[in-house]
DNA sequence: GAGAATTTGTACGTATGTATG
DNA sequence: ACATACATACGTACAAATTCT
């Protein structure tokens, strides 16, 4: 999987949907740490600002949870959207 | 009202709770325009993406509601926090 | 416990795109 | 054509808390 920078879709929205289907996948579970914003930005080649907007959007969708300088990880499955599946 | 550059408090909460301030006591009303990013940028004297924050915090807690490339306004008072006032 | 590395938080600068008035 | 305004995106920097060595 990778980000595909002529598709209009925003990076952050590829990448987010990248995550997304690692957590319904399940090969990232419950309290599993997502990639870090650095990781995310040397992995993938993007701004920072970018890899925390994904984060934030993860955050909003319910997919993730973030504690303050420890880092952010998967929430728990009933939190996670109820349309996305 | 101004901000505090040695007042700890995150620059876009200082903001956030002044403009809270204006929609509480009245004088920004329903639907009207809150300061836009670029205002604020000139006048507060701060970054984009910290305007852009302040904006992401209102509209979190309920304050204003954005319409994508036109401007940011102030929500029904049904949509304002609770715990507030 | 000390110090380095990691990770998120905050903040400013800059640029381009796109829609509206 | 132009100004306004939000959306997206990269770059940079330092702070603070946590984790690792």
């Amino acid at each position: 999987m990778t980000i595909d920078r002529f598709d209009p879709t925003p990076i952050y929205l590829q990448i987010a949907a990248i995550i997304i289907k690692r957590i319904w996948q399940g090969d990232l579970e419950t309290r599993d740490p997502i990639p870090s914003e650095s990781q995310m930005v040397t992995e993938y080649g993007i701004g920072r600002e970018t890899a925390r907007h994904v984060v934030a959007h993860l955050r909003e969708q319910g997919w993730v949870f973030t504690i303050a300088r420890r880092g952010t990880y998967v929430a728990p499955r009933d939190q996670w959207p109820t349309g996305e599946r």
